[in-house]
DNA sequence: TGTATCGTACGAAATAAATCGTACCTTTGG
DNA sequence: CCAAAGGTACGATTTATTTCGTACGATACA
């Protein structure tokens, strides 16, 4: 199973971009004061590098924003699905030479997957033949 | 599918440092020098970065080295194996909030499986029931 | 034995990423 | 109208990562 090597234009995003892209794919579009009070749930952070962070992804194109208002609405502008695939693709390639297979291989050898995940995978697996 | 948060002593490689592994894991204990030809035929490093790239691996406890020769051997520490699950789970953990087999739907739901290669996972799924 | 070659050590410069301080603008309420 | 609260902008600092130059020791061999 090989993923095509799919364009990335998209510049890969950096860990701490990637934690405020969860909390917009799980919240959807928010304000930098949401989005900081949320990773201040996990760990300390000031307002501001929050707001740069968001800035800077904005200029990267991963972020647009409605600035229409005084309190700006930031709003991923591509969907979580298409991200992590994006990521994933590059995760792949880099460590299992781009083998899904061998990367699925080692999520299921790697421990015990309960008999009804495997019958819900081979399900899935029925259903694309 | 829940994989165990496992315990992370080990500090996550660098980019840099993950290409280096690569190559180790690929034709086994080596030298700088082979190390750095190797990633040459892929881009343009100078030798002494490898090197230090190198030192810094193994002061990080990633590799060890053989120095009872003057042309040190580089080993890595833990099997390629071990390390390669260590950095899926993050990534899973990371990503898919731990659920492996969110990301294993991602990986099928991206068609360009061979029919073949279904069948080659749905054996592997038989065989752990 | 002298010198070119090839090795390691390691500080320091260059880059990338993350964080923060400060300036300054808007809104709100008394 | 003024001050407090809360917003954005953005340069500068800090920290992490990567790359490289230079010093110098061993080896090879003419």
């Amino acid at each position: 199973m090989k993923l095509n090597q799919t364009e990335n234009n998209l510049p890969e995003p950096t860990k701490a971009e990637l934690e405020i892209l969860q909390v917009l794919w799980e919240f959807g579009p928010s304000t930098v004061r949401f989005v900081n009070d949320k990773l201040n749930e996990q760990r300390e952070v000031n307002y501001t590098s929050t707001l740069k962070q968001m800035q800077i992804l904005t200029e990267k194109g991963i972020l647009k924003r409605d600035e229409s208002q005084m309190k700006h609405i930031y709003i991923p502008v591509e969907a979580e699905e298409k991200t992590k695939v994006q990521l994933l693709d590059r995760f792949v390639n880099t460590l299992y030479k781009g083998s899904a297979s061998q990367l699925m291989m080692q999520l299921l050898g790697n421990e015990k997957t309960s008999k009804q995940e495997i019958e819900e995978i081979k399900r899935l697996l029925d259903s694309m033949e």
